[in-house]
DNA sequence: CATACAATTGTAATCGATTGCATATTAATA
DNA sequence: TATTAATATGCAATCGATTACAATTGTATG
């Protein structure tokens, strides 16, 4: 089993040194024509093939991006990731995943180890609502030199670029759907609010209903997890109520399906009774047999990509001053059986 | 913007020697107790982080491992790397994703581009049948000392390791089952047979009805994509054959979606005229509001792990001998609604 | 013909950590 | 006290590539 050949088997072979095979086969000009064409025919034969880890350790950019996300087996991050994947493999970057599984301590230990094998840049979604008292994360903050990109769960840290979309359009704009079909008690499955997203989602459901007149209440807001099962606990709550809800925005699909089956097992009918939308467009949305599921579409494909070319535009930024992003992508609602009474205009 | 704190900048402060507080760091009992504590201390103070490059360049191993998959916004795929992402994280390995979208050229591309980057093994399901046909992949064949690990998608080669699951039997019971279930004229949804998977679906499919006394009709196998466009159209020619089949086991969920679609909008009813079974236990399968599909499981997470836990021990072994594992999981078949006309004994 | 300048290639340091082989210091033994 | 052994540390090479700064050779010009 043979070594890989380096630039001083070259070197050897030829007679040369080994700065000359280096500058040869960077085609650099002071090389002579004669002896590029030579190396580089050498190399061929030879089946040379540079050693990455040697040119990182000496350039200082291993070109590795860690990507940090909660989990990577749900439809969202897996297209996020996809599509950060798809931008900068061509660009020479490789892509590394770390799940946190929504645990803090994991978080903070994942960044420090992505730090410590000197990825050239971090895109992340928090799992961490405090991550400003974690002491990996600020050390990575201090170091300017690694670009951090927040992708969908996101802190607002001066300094630091972010691709979101915005979440207060989509809950405003689903709301302001339920509204237009008519629906007057509109409860919300929220999730926690420490999250930007969450809360803004939130904050586009109260506004809408304040710039529709309708007075907000509290006791229809029901914090849940994004789970079928929290979907149907929360249903339950609200069918039990004096006065159930005429409509439910979910700030979760897994929720919305609970709730849809909660509220179809107890008698009522969806969209007549009760009209349900939730948020990320699953694909089991689109699937449904009878009630496809309206929702918040939140191009991840196109989140990923964007958080990509972000991370692009800092690494390659050579001023002293820092360039910061926040890119703020559109929702779209996606309107379908779960929601849609009567035709809009 | 103060560098990073290397040996040598503690050696310098103590005025002790790089080589000295390496070993210190390293806990070498041959430096003095005093010594070890006082360089752990002042690393501690001078915040100083190992440079895993200089390691990884000095070692030979980076502590990266490839994983190369068509796709990774699936629910199977990113199932699997979980798996293999918490499988190998404790133990000291980044996980560095790879996307082929079943493109020969690009799968060829990125197994030279992890090749390049030092991973110390590559773990992945492959997009090309033809794949021993391909230069960079013969070049990591050769080169035994960087594992390489098939999962699902594998090809048989003699000195690879794989993990699996038994499709044969997976096709088997699905088909065995639909059998039970009174269904004589089974049609199968095959895809590329060059693909290990798929064939032996079928092979397990077209043993399960010679067992049971059934004889094979080859009109009844169409080749389809995994979607549930294609899942529709094949659909659409069985119902049209002069004598449409009363049940169709579907190498893939989504076109057992398509062709429930398809089956339904036909006036056909689901499970009493034709019986449906898929394969991959996607998560839509299980939300269905009506017609539950009816799949077999892969446990995408254990074969993950296994895979992980297989690269594992290849590095690990020091032997001359390489140790080639082939695992094989156990597929689990779900029976739901789609084609549960009677409950089984 | 001498000098200047351009065109090539070489020398050696560097990135940061590890490690075999000295070397120096101290302690133990004869 | 002389010798040996153990203990602790230093020296210098190594991993493979890049690059500032020589050094060499050749060519052109006055």
């Amino acid at each position: 089993m043979k070594k890989k050949t380096t630039i001083y088997d070259i070197a050897a072979k030829l007679g040369l040194t080994a700065a000359t095979v280096s500058r040869a086969l960077n085609n650099n000009t002071k090389i002579s024509l004669n002896t590029r064409k030579l190396v580089l025919e050498t190399a061929l034969e030879m089946n040379y093939e540079q050693n990455k880890l040697a040119l990182a350790l000496k350039s200082g950019k291993s070109f590795n991006v860690g990507v940090i996300v909660p989990r990577i087996d749900s439809n969202f991050f897996s297209s996020v990731i996809r599509g950060i994947e798809e931008e900068l493999y061509p660009m020479g970057y490789h892509v590394i995943i770390c799940q946190t599984h929504n645990q803090e301590n994991i978080e903070n230990e994942k960044i420090n180890s992505l730090v410590n094998v000197q990825v050239d840049g971090i895109l992340m979604s928090i799992s961490n609502a405090n991550l400003e008292e974690n002491k990996g994360f600020n050390k990575l903050l201090k170091n300017k030199k690694t670009p951090l990109v927040f992708f969908d769960r996101k802190k607002d840290i001066k300094g630091i670029s972010s691709v979101t979309i915005d979440d207060f359009k989509g809950g405003y704009d689903a709301t302001k759907h339920l509204l237009d079909q008519g629906c007057k008690r509109i409860a919300h499955l929220s999730n926690d609010r420490n999250f930007e997203i969450f809360r803004n989602r939130y904050l586009g459901y109260k506004q809408a209903l304040s710039d529709n007149g309708i007075e907000f209440d509290e006791r229809l807001v029901i914090e849940t997890q994004s789970s079928v099962l929290d979907g149907r606990r929360a249903a339950r709550l609200l069918l039990d109520m004096e006065t159930p809800p005429d409509a439910i925005f979910s700030s979760s699909d897994f929720a919305a399906l609970g709730a849809i089956q909660e509220i179809k097992e107890s008698g009522f009918k969806i969209p007549e009774d009760i009209c349900v939308v939730g948020f990320s467009n699953e694909p089991f949305t689109r699937f449904m047999e009878l009630t496809t599921i309206s929702t918040v579409d939140q191009f991840p494909l196109e989140m990923g990509r964007t958080a990509a070319q972000v991370f692009l535009e800092e690494v390659s930024n050579t001023e002293d001053t820092k360039i910061t992003k926040n890119v703020v992508l559109t929702p779209q609602l996606i309107i379908r059986k779960s929601s849609l009474k009567h035709k809009e205009a």
